[in-house]
DNA sequence: ACCTGAACACCGTTCAAGT
DNA sequence: ACCTGAACACCGTTCAAGT
């Protein structure tokens, strides 16, 4: 039951954010009562929680693996670009932590900590895989570079899910690699 | 009072998003009752389709100010990012559209169209500026790389803000820079 | 024209009560 | 342990009633 919700609640707070989600609409969904969902999580913002601290579990998970299998920079930022892209192409769902960042002043602290831990875990991996290409840089222009990415990936798919256009999102990701921020 | 309601409005929804908007709250602040907010304001849709076509209106005239008075491409973005900048600053706000798109599925259909709207007046801002620039290329070429801006530097904002760390903004903007993704 | 109280169906949360 | 109905103070919206 506690996996059920939690994977009914992701989709929602991907398409449409944390204010939205409804414990009452949650509950019918899975079939039982809204007062029930707090026996598995006390309040909304634990959900909220529970939800960012799987999604970014299951992130490195996978970027991991990613990272295991290549060391060829351009391949392994094509497949972190595919995975944003994969949520617009998913209903116009957002990255997780991306639509709760927009909403971060109606989050309680728990849910904050957990957007904080997946940016970083990001910039991370992102980080590393700046260190396979040949140019000499220093770890903090490779941090810098790397925050930079992330927030160009993040933003090319808020402004491309405003304009519901998915066209937004590739030429923006076009338009970085031309001028050289992602490899 | 149309004026006063919509000043708490944008400042509200800046700091929380289109659904943390209240029409009680927004009431108390301005001193009327939340009934009496639907005499300016038919529905929150209204409200928010009027907070965002004068947003869009009042920064279109401030960047055509600024293309009026230098065809210098670096001090227009650097004015350009200041804007966004500065929402940043002011208690961590967001640019309205920007907030908005994230919960776009919430958003009613004249809303939606503001966005639109607005990030279009943007793009078409920044690929004027990118006109200045000496380099040949296509008008297709500066929308592209324009749009790839315009998403960067909300990207940013909105990471900046999930992070509630400006210098994240500030680096994001820096490794643009450095990647000549903005001139 | 502008405002209001009351009602409606919603919301997250709490709690005593059931199995 | 897991679920429930009922209550609480919220929400946007509607409407008849006031000035």
């Amino acid at each position: 039951m506690r996996e059920t919700l939690m994977a009914a609640a992701r989709l929602t707070v991907q398409a449409h954010g944390y204010n939205a989600l409804s414990f009452r609409e949650l509950a019918q969904e899975v079939g039982i009562k809204s007062a029930s969902v707090h026996h598995h999580f006390p309040t909304k913002g634990a959900l909220a929680a529970a939800l960012a601290r799987r999604y970014t579990e299951d992130g490195v998970a996978y970027l991991s693996d990613l990272l295991a299998r290549s060391s060829n920079p351009t391949w392994c930022m094509d497949r972190y670009v595919e995975i944003f892209r994969s949520a617009l192409t998913n209903d116009n769902r957002m990255c997780l932590c991306g639509i709760m960042s927009a909403e971060l002043d109606d989050l309680p602290p728990e849910v904050r900590s957990e957007i904080d831990a997946f940016t970083a875990t990001n910039v991370e991996w992102i980080a590393k895989v700046l260190e396979f290409s040949k140019s000499k840089t220093s770890a903090q222009e490779r941090l810098d570079r790397a925050i930079a990415i992330f927030s160009a990936i993040e933003g090319a798919q808020l402004v491309a899910r405003g304009g519901q256009d998915i066209s937004i999102f590739d030429r923006s990701v076009q338009a970085y690699r031309r001028a050289g921020l992602i490899p």
